[in-house]
DNA sequence: CACTGTTTAGGCTACC
DNA sequence: GGTAGCCTAAACAGTG
């Protein structure tokens, strides 16, 4: 039986999981990555069936994301306060879905000890970055950085390095695409009718598909632009971090 | 205080 | 029947 159609849902309940609910919505941003409200909104907006019991989804919802590896909390950005983190979708975690399908997945996507390990040790030092940023702002000393924090650690401290060094490959962690989804990600393309397996269809989607390398890595490294054209701007550069890029002419 | 995030637990359904 | 994925509820801690 076919899918219905996004519009045709109505107040009837989409046949989309959290978990694929939450990666459309996270995949519907340019940044690849959305605090817990927009997340919220995103649905809410789409799917009116959402607009009631919104605790009892919520809750789900808010589960899915700690639960499950697939997603990835991103602390803030230091310029950018509010509550709440962001965040983003593992993107390993392309292999969740079958041709790109957001209903049931065929298998859970767990990320092994070690790589967990790393990434939270990452993404810790992300963090502890921003309160080292943070407090630079303030005036106050900034504290120590986690010394696993190979991305922020001073190393180029006391004095910068003579060479305008690249902006951190923060996506060179872990997180490397293994597979591309075999369906265009967006959302138009993944509400439509799923075609039947193992049809031509699914092949003929994948010229048309974005790079997708590795949509943390390029957010992170927006972010990192960002970052650091934000402390330029404030003159506060902090000495852990590198000098800016170079304009480029 | 409201929101966010984590964790545990139990039930249902699909698949092998 | 066992297992895995999903949904729901609830308790609790942390945070702005």
């Amino acid at each position: 039986m076919p899918r219905p159609s996004r519009e045709s849902y109505g107040d009837q309940k989409p046949p989309y999981s959290y978990i694929s609910l939450t990666a459309m919505a996270i995949w519907s941003s340019p940044e690849r990555m959305l605090p817990l409200s927009e997340i919220y909104r995103f649905i809410t907006d789409r799917f009116p069936y959402y607009r009631r019991n919104t605790q009892r989804w919520q809750n789900s919802l808010r589960h899915n994301l700690s639960f499950n590896d697939c997603f990835v909390k991103v602390p803030r950005r230091p310029d950018r306060p509010g509550k709440g983190a962001y965040w983003t979708l593992h993107p390993q975690a392309f292999d969740m879905f079958e041709n790109g399908s957001l209903l049931r997945r065929r298998k859970r996507f767990k990320l092994h000890k070690g790589e967990k390990d790393n990434l939270n040790a990452e993404l810790a030092a992300l963090a502890s970055f921003n309160r080292a940023f943070l407090a630079r702002q303030a005036g106050a000393p900034p504290p120590p950085v986690m010394p696993t924090a190979s991305l922020y650690t001073p190393a180029a401290c006391p004095q910068p390095s003579p060479e305008p060094a690249e902006l951190p490959e923060v996506g060179a962690l872990t997180l490397v695409t293994r597979e591309r989804p075999r369906r265009a990600f967006t959302i138009e393309a993944l509400l439509e009718p799923e075609p039947p397996r193992g049809s031509a269809l699914t092949l003929h989607a994948m010229p048309s598909l974005p790079t997708l390398a590795s949509p943390y890595a390029l957010a992170a490294q927006r972010y990192h632009a960002q970052l650091l054209q934000a402390a330029a701007v404030a003159a506060l550069r902090p000495c852990y971090l590198p000098p800016p890029p170079l304009p480029v002419a």
